[in-house]
DNA sequence: CCGAAACTGAACTGCCCGGTTTATACTGGG
DNA sequence: CCCAGTATAAACCGGGCAGTTCAGTTTCGG
């Protein structure tokens, strides 16, 4: 058995403590989320998890933090400067939708707007490692491609940034409203070809 | 004195109620609104209150509606069809991007995104009366000059919302985040100009 | 100036929920 | 087998808050 794994932490019950609390959290929000469920969920007493975590913004915030720094290890994946800059840019955009429109993208994304106000280090956190590191990669291939010739950009920070909400047309009020949550492949590809054309119209290099 | 309107809706204080809720809900939200203090806000009993509005989600959703028609109305004036076509997409780009950065767009939004998971008709509702119109209006104006050979666009929706969307750029993630709530004017510029000259270099007619 | 309707304020009910306590039981190493 | 650390269930506390009630006051049309 992983002693040394699970025993860190000192209690076993630890990492059951962060999933049920992550369920529940993503189904309800922070406010909306009740202390008594969370336990119920993690399959574990009140009185256990208050033995980890001194209060339920705590345990929130040590939830955030893990899903964040999941997330942004598996959204943004390489961009091999090699290939073609249409198809790159592309790959780019796919990878947003495919984040944007994701279960997991969705609720946190509202959580922290939600919460935001009443939890001001949350939304800093979320967007250190989320947004911002994004437009950083983004950014660097961006530079890299217009050293190479194909693209003519001045702002590249602002070129990365509009790339990124470009990907949210029309898909993003309407997850924010509630009014559709689930998108078809139809509907993804009509905003990300429509954003690499706006794309590549606007910086693509004319030579 | 003007006996009509004032007692239409039986009661002399009912527009002072909705006042104090506005206030209220605009500060703490729906959830961290507490009616007592909206009473107080308002100049009113609590028992005044109740003798309006039977709970407090439908005093909310009364406030939220007026809001979004107070501001579908003074939000999209009207773009004149003569004017440069440039000069009309940035007209546009302004409005957006003052409306996005205002305190009150700022507020509604937070809200609407906080509730719209325990309280789905508010959602439709914002979104309705908030983006769904916008576009629309944008919609009409890029029609028009399409037809009279401004610009070239096949998709006419998706531009409208393209369009939309990029005026958000930079700002929209910072306040979502409650990273920044107030941008300069220099910033604003940056953003309304990188949102033309794309829109322009998109779909702007060559000839 | 009368009387009905509107309004007041303050106390009260009932519920929810975060957090604590307690008395008991399980588990695993020495 | 023992004991110390860990887990548990359930009762409990206290505060906050939505919504009600009621006895008394203000307002205003007729």
């Amino acid at each position: 058995m992983n002693v040394i794994a699970e025993t860190i932490k000192k209690g076993r019950k630890f990492d059951q403590v962060i999933e049920g609390a992550r369920a529940i959290f993503m189904r309800d929000g922070f406010e909306g989320a009740n202390v008594d469920d969370i336990a119920k969920a993690a399959g574990v007493s009140k009185a256990t998890l208050y033995s980890y975590f001194p209060d339920k913004r705590v345990l929130f915030a040590e939830v955030a933090r893990q899903e964040c720094e999941r997330q942004s290890q598996s959204t943004i994946s390489v961009v091999d400067t090699a290939t073609d800059p249409r198809e790159a840019i592309s790959h780019i955009a796919w990878a947003m939708v495919e984040f944007v429109t994701s279960d997991f993208g969705i609720n946190v994304f509202r959580i922290c707007v939600a919460e935001s106000a009443r939890f001001p280090e949350l939304g800093c956190q979320f967007y250190d490692s989320g947004p911002k590191l994004v437009r950083e990669r983004v950014g660097e291939y961006l530079s890299c491609a217009v050293a190479q010739g194909h693209f003519e950009i001045d702002d590249v920070e602002l070129a990365a940034e509009q790339l990124m909400e470009l990907t949210k047309t029309y898909i993003f009020p309407r997850i924010l409203c509630g009014i559709q949550l689930k998108f078809s492949m139809e509907e993804k590809k009509r905003i990300v070809d429509g954003a690499v054309d706006m794309f590549m119209a606007r910086y693509a290099a004319k030579a």
